[in-house]
DNA sequence: GCCGTGATGACACGGAGTGACGTCGTCATC
DNA sequence: GATGACGACGTCACTCCGTGTCATCACGGC
């Protein structure tokens, strides 16, 4: 049960590499296999030639393995809002943002993140740590907001509508297969805006 | 340990009534001496005079039981959406709703409001737990909305955009000792659309 | 060649949550 | 009034999640 590497290229370690990314590969199998809670961590550890103690040294829990992707997200997030240009609106900071890291990181994933989104809709607890996520990264920005010089409540507003305007948008992107993120991005944005103050006597 | 009621007036059962409320009072008492973390579930079922495996039938898990209070309000909700008054707009419609069952069900509520988000805010599951009640609560609304005419997309948005409003207004109430909750939502809808669409001209 | 570091294995443990079954008042029906 | 269905709770046994602790072993620096 030591899983020593027998023979890997150049450079072997005594652990094979990777640790996390095979545990996620392990896990994204077994859900898709026989779904979420079908699923034990032990088996997941097991399938990734790991111990259980070691499945949890890489992710605090369960339904973490299924972010691992996604964790430097809030990271870019903060630093393309914190270059931002200063010319644009609150608002408009934090769309640009949202489009130029998803043009970087979305475009080739499609059809993992469908597989992801489909495990994440099937058990509440991992829709509540999704929500939690987009949560925090409203956080974020409103730090990287701050920092651009835009007022702390304001800032707050702000993050939070545009990441739901963000959540929205990829979820509606994933559904359809024929758009492209940036395209439902812009239009989720026109229409949320449209719904919050209709205009008056334009189309 | 069967908590036999002794003598409980007229009418008497073999168990004591509100079995529920006893396990929310006494979770209650538990998480705010020693920490929602550091108290379990027999804990609070011991002091409540129950088992266990009687606290996981009322309650589907330990955070649900900080929920006690709040299992009507979807529906309630609903019904207000339901019967709305048809001249407003959509999010007329469930800024509408949300004003008037605050001032049913929030104005006594503040202190035990306070209490309780304090318990929220100290555990990452429980935030979780909110965040999904939110948007749960926008899937009512969302159908509420179908049911009076209006689009499913633009249904979906509107709810998850009011919920959102609500959910920072309702933080913003019980930060501020003074205020009423009315004023809040008000004030948030209006700086939120402010800076969703920023107004032309007017000051 | 020695030692610090870092990742992992091995073991033990408490708490969350569930399934199955037993117990005993309440209520309706006869 | 006796009987049986029903419902709420207790009791027991179990799996799984998550954590603390210590031992092990490769690697890199000296």
């Amino acid at each position: 049960m030591t899983c020593r590497v027998i023979s890997y290229g150049e450079r072997m370690s005594r652990w094979a590499p990777d640790a996390a990314l095979r545990l996620e590969r392990a896990a994204l199998e077994l859900f898709t296999e026989q779904g979420y809670a079908g699923t034990s961590v032990p088996e997941i550890a097991t399938r990734a030639g790991l111990t259980t103690r070691t499945f949890f040294r890489h992710f605090p829990d369960k339904r973490e393995v299924l972010f691992l992707r996604e964790r430097e997200l809030p990271a870019v997030v903060a630093s393309l809002v914190a270059g931002a240009p200063a010319f644009l609106s609150p608002l408009g900071i934090v769309m640009h943002g949202f489009e130029a890291m998803a043009a970087g990181m979305f475009e080739g994933w499609r059809p993992d993140l469908q597989a992801r989104r489909a495990i994440i809709g099937s058990d509440q607890g991992l829709r509540e740590r999704e929500l939690l996520k987009n949560v925090l990264l409203a956080g974020v920005i409103t730090e990287a907001l701050a920092g651009q010089g835009v007022g702390g409540r304001e800032a707050r507003l702000v993050a939070r509508y545009g990441v739901l305007v963000f959540e929205i948008a990829l979820t509606d992107w994933l559904d359809s297969d024929s758009d492209t993120f940036p395209d439902v991005l812009h239009s989720t944005a026109y229409r949320m805006g449209q719904l919050v103050r209709p205009a008056r006597q334009d189309e």
